[in-house]
DNA sequence: CGCTTTTACTAAACCGGTTTAGTATTGTTG
DNA sequence: CAACAATACTAAACCGGTTTAGTAAAAGCG
């Protein structure tokens, strides 16, 4: 059996309670002599202090909760270091759980959440809880919580940090029809999901801004994968070939349709233009390195984190949403068609 | 206040420990009757058990710690899942930590693991702990831990899953060797960590085996980034523009590699045979696709999961070192010298 | 029917900490 | 030097659970 803070008190020959001072650097009530004299003997028998059973009493865990759909996304593993790296600066530590965005993944990890008390949540999931009484727990167990990049119906009472998808769709799409582009598909990610379909109103700002009818033929959803950009973009090209450009959901999709224009010898910018969204490292890697809008991933965990902190210390400060900037970073996946032309 | 057992019970009008037979499912000693009643109660009022309280008594978490270097570092975001996916499939959360290699972090989170009474460790550090009371105090806690991808002195006495690197590395060199490469660069990760020195032992004796002699200019250590794979290679060639194959030590670096390359006007495979390691999914989307030699990554984070739960479940056993199968996957970015000659 | 066993439960001790109320000793002050 | 305050501590209650020992009532059995 491992020490407890009994054994710690008996070997000293003093109570329960001088060790526990002690141990959290109470200043009260305790000599500089016998403080040294038990952080001696602490340091010498290797006694290592039970959290759990102090988080039960003050009622903290100096631990937060992070559900998102799957590190395995690009998209991800840089907002998670955000998270961490804010966490981790205040002593707190974090779950990772990754959900698939599958409901009932999500629902059990938030339950997982409540029994473990963790001090806050931070959320990124598809889009609906559905589930009411999970929905009635979380309110009545007032726990902090931050939403991530997406709304949650039922979570719409709580801050979150997001980036003004519609906003940055239209700026890139406006690019692309500046470059030339008329016939432009949107190879989007999954139907219905927050942020695609913000993007999908960007989009059509950006066409209506210029005059083009919206074509709904050239819009096709999908999943957030490489196979996805792939399969979307050949169906597209070989139903619609007159297409000159190509707004991609998120960066893995648009290295799919990169794939599909290789192959089927379309030019990229020449014969089409692509723009991808998200900024993944591996964007700026590709052949032709592709256009994107560039968000802020690393920036957007740490602000998470940094709110839902907040929120933890203060529980009475009610955030507001906070939008961060996005950039469109202009690479060789799009080009002016002036240039072109003066040669 | 949330609600407590001791509400459950009085509003219930039993005791304590009848509440808690129900909430664990211990079928002894509750009637079906007072079971259903006090169930139906939990589920109108909303009560959660708190698992900080459970686990002080019962000794266990339900809880493993995680520590990687960087989860931006594609190779473990597979890896966090695999751990992850067999974790919460058997009822555990994991904490991830990212330590940077950095042994003060390491340090802290072994430490904060130790106070949260994780079950648990899986870890994946850049080599030695360098903290003999930290060490003590970890034997000591008698906590089952799982080596991942890397040995570590001071943890040598716990068991691990690793791939054979020397032998992947070999194989890997031998191949580019048989197709006609033999100024063979290996523009490598870190000097002195654990696969990094493997890989170049697998390399070397990969050259040996074809009675080519060993090099040292040919040797370049940096990090695992696609700009120190793009530097290294820039001074490489430069310095020895006979290279005509490159052995990346993994595949970010090959990518960074690649651009360099690409720049220097050198023609892969033709001009130089290119070679990674990993098989990150991104190795497959370049121009041309990269052979790498592909590690199990998914399954590595999977099999040490399980080892960690057979360990924390019985920990009489002694786990043995478990090591995963490497396939060389062979792309475009190497080429049979002989299918060029007969052209 | 009387005796034993089982069932369904309670009360109290316990887990490893924190916190509060109380006490003896020392130090300060007028 | 008495009165009061501060210091350094202890004992005991408490946090929210689990577990054990004990008990009353019901069931089983010859």
């Amino acid at each position: 059996m491992a020490l407890t803070i009994k054994d710690i008190a008996s070997m000293a020959g003093v109570s329960k309670g001088t060790v526990s001072r002690v141990i959290n650097n109470n200043p009260e009530g305790v000599s500089e002599e016998t403080r040294e004299k038990i952080l001696k003997l602490i340091d010498e028998v290797g006694y290592v202090p039970n959290k759990m059973a102090r988080s039960i009493t003050v009622a903290e865990t100096k631990t937060i909760g992070l559900i998102i759909p799957d590190v395995q996304n690009p998209f991800f593993p840089q907002v998670i270091r955000g998270v961490e790296d804010c966490a981790m600066e205040n002593g707190y530590t974090v779950f990772l759980c990754n959900s698939d965005s599958d409901i009932k993944k999500e629902q059990k990890y938030l339950y997982t959440f409540l029994e473990k008390r963790v001090d806050g949540i931070i959320i990124n999931t598809s889009g609906d809880l559905n589930d009411k009484k999970l929905t009635a727990l979380i309110h009545k167990s007032n726990i902090p919580i931050v939403i991530l990049d997406r709304k949650i119906k039922e979570l719409s009472r709580y801050p979150g940090v997001y980036v003004d998808n519609a906003r940055a769709a239209r700026e890139g799409v406006s690019y692309l029809i500046e470059n030339g582009a008329s016939n432009i598909a949107y190879i989007a990610g999954v139907k219905d999901v927050y942020t695609v379909e913000e993007r999908l109103k960007g989009y059509c700002m950006a066409l209506e801004d210029a005059g083009i009818i919206i074509n709904k033929q050239y819009l096709s959803y999908g999943g957030y994968n490489i196979q996805s950009g792939y399969e979307r973009t050949r169906e597209m090209i070989s139903d619609n070939p007159e297409i000159d450009g190509i707004f991609a959901g998120c960066d893995t999709i648009a290295i799919g349709v990169l794939r599909a224009l290789r192959e089927l010898n379309k030019k990229v910018p020449d014969d089409i233009q692509l723009l991808g969204f998200d900024n993944i490292t591996m964007s700026g890697e590709m052949v032709p390195p592709i256009t994107t809008v560039s968000q802020p991933m690393y920036e957007m965990g740490y602000q998470a984190a940094r709110m839902l902190l907040a929120s933890i210390q203060d529980k009475t400060i009610h955030q507001e949403d906070q939008y961060l900037e996005t950039v469109l970073m202009i690479r060789e996946s799009t080009e002016k068609k002036q240039v072109r032309e003066e040669i």
